[in-house]
DNA sequence: TCGGGTGGTTGGGCATGTAG
DNA sequence: CTACATGCCCAACCACCCGA
């Protein structure tokens, strides 16, 4: 938390909530020149919209410049920090909300902690207005959660940054590559089958997925049969050579060294630890 | 279960082709 | 021109096998 940090208006929501939304907070602040904010980690999503001025928000090792009638968005367990420009300093309104489908939603309107800047497209006036509503109506729970519904819906309209049909390509060839090795981790998987299975050409595969996961599809694999190895461990008493075999090794001797590798003790002392 | 040797497989760089 | 897709190549890595 900043040092003496004073809100021009915030209302705790005592957890105002549908099946698919929580709302925790909402709040509006005019602040000083270079008032800043962080470097913080929440827990849940928190979307900050800009009525006047400028700043500055940090995240992910990266800078973004965010002016009058845009938002950004910060998702939870990410390093941020957010400042007021010295000479225009923001005045900005924030909400603070999770749920089951919130991540999808901000997603729809083109935003994630990769992507946190929301620029609208057409006339901002309907974003002003739907959180000045907000902020209005604050002690209205349910009036604020169908608000939050509203804001999404004008957001997913004006957004600018919609994802090319490419990506969308992309992500479901991600998607099929993750079901495959899901599907399949059990048995003997070679990258080629991956690939052919999904239409692509091998290497070009794994580019895509690296690109997406940050970890090659081998890895992925290896990653999710050792999990998938983890959990027979504490609840089956199958042995070793046969949880192997279970999770799409051919050989245990293989299978307690990539184990070892990945978790740091070997299978059976890993069961051992948990009993 | 571990360590070491060996052969096969994978990842990724690079050049090139293709479509919009 | 740009982005996507493919093919080739090779160093690095991994699975497998064997002995301890």
């Amino acid at each position: 938390m900043p040092k003496n940090r004073t809100y021009d208006e915030c209302y705790f929501l005592n957890y105002a909530a549908c099946a698919d939304l929580q709302l925790y907070e909402i709040g509006k602040q005019a602040c000083p020149p270079s008032y800043s904010y962080g470097p913080t980690v929440r827990n849940h999503y928190i979307f900050h919209y800009l009525f006047e001025g400028k700043g500055i928000l940090k995240l992910n090792g990266k800078q973004y410049t965010i002016t009058a009638h845009q938002g950004f968005l910060i998702s939870p367990n990410i390093l941020a920090y957010y400042e007021a420009d010295p000479t225009e300093p923001w005045n900005y309104a924030w909400v603070h909300l999770d749920g089951p489908k919130i991540r999808d939603y901000f997603q729809k309107c083109g935003l994630s902690s990769e992507q946190p800047v929301f620029k609208p497209s057409l006339d901002s006036n309907e974003i002003d207005l739907i959180m000045l509503q907000l902020l209005e109506h604050n002690t209205r729970e349910l009036y604020c959660i169908g608000k939050i519904y509203e804001l999404f819906d004008a957001m997913i309209a004006q957004s600018v940054t919609k994802e090319p049909a490419n990506i969308d390509i992309r992500l479901t060839y991600i998607k099929k590559i993750i079901d495959y090795i899901t599907i399949k981790f059990s048995e003997p998987i070679h990258m080629n089958d991956i690939a052919h299975a999904c239409g692509l050409e091998r290497s070009y595969m794994t580019r895509l997925f690296k690109d997406a996961t940050g970890q090659t599809p081998y890895a992925y694999l290896n990653i999710y049969r050792i999990k998938k190895a983890c959990q027979l461990l504490l609840h089956d008493s199958a042995s070793i050579q046969n949880i192997a075999y279970a999770v799409g090794y051919s050989d245990a001797f293989t299978f307690s060294k990539a184990f070892k590798r990945q978790v740091g003790v070997s299978p059976s002392e890993y069961r051992g630890k948990s009993i």
